[in-house]
RNA sequence: GGCGGAGUAGCUCAGCUGGUCAGAGCAGAGGAAUCAUAAUCCUUGUGUCGGGGGUUCAAAUCCCUCCUCCGCUACCA
């Protein structure tokens, strides 16, 4: 246990201002079945997700619905750990940025960085306007007749100077670009690479992490009256999550992160900001940082106005969570955006679960129910073609492998489904109901590789459909410490004789409710 | 404006460092089979590989240019 190799994966940690929606449902599937992967593939997981709670927006929707900010994060934050296990998400922590130890940690980030010089206080200024609670560049305002500025929003804006603690990102320049030139993956797909690069370029200014206007916060070190201003505090949460500052937890060990997965809208944060904390600190930096695509409905944005919000668990409740979690996966490809529609879902559901892998495994074992007296099947010798049939399955971890390497996990996904495509082809070409009567040991032979295929694409599939592919290896009757990826192959094949459980079909076809 | 990416069959896209690269899946059409969740299998695409020019014996694949679309261009999580 303690030489496996660790692998720690993270998702970004969701602002609860409103209620969770697809696009972090489909962050933490597809980190799931990263986690899921590396678990079957032997390594030592750790996988965190959680939520980020502090800030003025939460202050002011708990203001407004007449609650306090605790109430209200509490509430949501329940919400979004709900979801996580609507949707079969094997996190090892649920990490909230209320949580004690992250008070803890986030100020021992923060002496550190102290101590290493790189924050001092001064005054943010900048022209802001209330109405959008947000500051404008100079160059973003428009000249009112009278002499006045305006933001692009057309809302009146002032001059405001407020005292903050700054961290000296200027100073990082150089070190982040090499850190990027080093290590090339660190910024991934690399698409993203490229706009950070160009962005670090140039040229960094200093970072304001404080504020003093309002309270919903983590306090600053020795001085209250700031709290620290979002990134310092929600960045940590990939370090709290591992026991920093206390360098003898027993998660201490998966620091630094293999990989932040994160939407594409915060890779700045997560490639320039945190790894300049972290080398302020002098804490080694996350391996890698993944930026995935959205998610658009038809091609639009989501949108409260549109009308085309699709809540979560509804989409578990119509589809199937497996089937959910399949069609994300598959749809689009890891990192870039996709789209999303009834129609597409439903093809996904039937064409590639139902028809494809569900109705090969009914056919194959409901004629080894039938006719090999509910037992794997005594195969006779194997011709080239029922060889070339395994080694297609046998081959189907190091291809997936490499595929979830990448994060292409639409890649692995058409790797397996290749395979199944190309069993429904031996099985037709073969004949197996022809032979029941004029060849029995062939058709056992055909069958068992059938079954052989099925027990490799039931292993496969299982970070992606943990309860489809579990029941699909139960029909199997696989062990569960079989289950994992090197049990996949010749050297761990089925046993003839094994008395098997009576099929039941594992993916349903979806039938359109009559209108 | 600057930097970067993309434009390939109806749809979604593979095609890395030039020579089976003109492809896959889905959708459509025809046929076969009946073990199976009316599932499966076989056959079927005359696409100017965005336009134009160039390099080369040979270019979606390299260079130039034009058109269109998209991303980033700092303190919003």
């Amino acid at each position: 246990m303690a030489d496996r190799q660790t692998f720690y994966i993270s998702t970004a940690i969701s602002y609860p201002n409103g209620a969770p929606h697809i696009g972090h449902a489909y962050e933490i599937v597809a980190s799931d079945a990263v986690a899921r992967f590396k678990r079957i593939d032997g390594f030592d997981v750790f996988f965190l997700t959680g939520t980020d709670e502090h800030g003025l927006k939460i202050q002011q929707t708990a203001d407004r619905s007449g609650t306090t900010p605790k109430a209200l994060v509490d509430e949501m934050a329940a919400k979004f750990q709900a979801m996580a296990d609507r949707l079969d998400a094997s996190y090892d922590r649920f990490i909230r940025t209320t949580d004690s130890d992250h008070l803890a940690a986030t100020q021992e980030l923060w002496r550190r960085m102290e101590e290493r010089g790189d924050i001092y206080l001064s005054k943010y200024s900048g022209w802001y306007s209330v109405r959008d609670e947000a500051y404008y560049d100079e160059a973003e305002l428009a000249r009112q007749p009278d002499g006045s500025f305006r933001a692009p929003s057309g809302t009146p804006v002032e001059w405001i100077e407020e005292e903050s603690y700054f961290f000296r990102l200027s100073a990082y320049q150089d070190r982040l670009l090499q850190h990027y030139e080093d290590n090339p993956d660190f910024i991934s797909p690399p698409t993203r690479r490229n706009e950070i690069v160009s962005f670090v370029r140039s040229g960094l200014q200093d970072l304001s992490i404080s504020r003093t206007t309002f309270n919903w916060g983590l306090p600053v070190p020795n001085d209250p009256r700031h709290v620290m201003y979002v990134w310092v505090d929600a960045l940590t949460n990939y370090l709290t999550g591992c026991g920093f500052p206390d360098e003898t937890s027993e998660r201490w060990r998966y620091w630094p992160a293999d990989v932040h997965i994160i939407g594409k809208d915060i890779v700045r944060f997560h490639t320039v900001y945190w790894p300049a904390f972290l080398l302020s600190a002098g804490l080694p930096l996350p391996k890698r940082v993944f930026g995935h695509g959205f998610l658009f409905n038809r091609g639009e944005k989501m949108s409260k106005s549109v009308g085309n919000v699709i809540d979560p668990f509804t989409l578990a409740d119509t589809y199937g969570v497996d089937q959910l979690r399949y069609f994300f996966m598959r749809e689009v490809p890891f990192g870039q955006d996709g789209n999303y529609s009834h129609e597409a879902i439903v093809n996904r559901i039937n064409a590639d679960l139902a028809n494809d892998l569900g109705n090969l495994a009914q056919r194959s074992l409901s004629m080894i129910a039938k006719n090999c007296e509910a037992a794997v099947p005594q195969p006779g010798a194997f011709t080239q073609a029922d060889q070339d049939m395994l080694w297609l399955a046998d081959g189907l971890p190091a291809k997936a492998r490499a595929a979830v390497a990448d994060y292409a996990l639409h890649t692995a996904l058409s790797e397996i489904w290749a395979v199944v495509a190309d069993a429904n082809r031996y099985f037709a070409a073969h004949e197996p109901w022809k032979l029941r009567k004029d060849d029995p040991v062939r058709m056992a032979t055909v069958l068992y590789v059938t079954a052989e295929v099925l027990r490799a694409v039931g292993i496969l599939a299982q970070p992606f459909m943990p309860s489809s592919a579990s029941k699909l290896l139960d029909l199997l009757a696989i062990a569960p410490e079989d289950r994992m990826l090197v049990r996949v192959g010749p050297d761990h094949r089925l046993v003839p004789g094994q008395s098997l459980p009576q099929p039941q079909p594992i993916f349903p076809r979806y039938i359109e409710a009559e209108a």
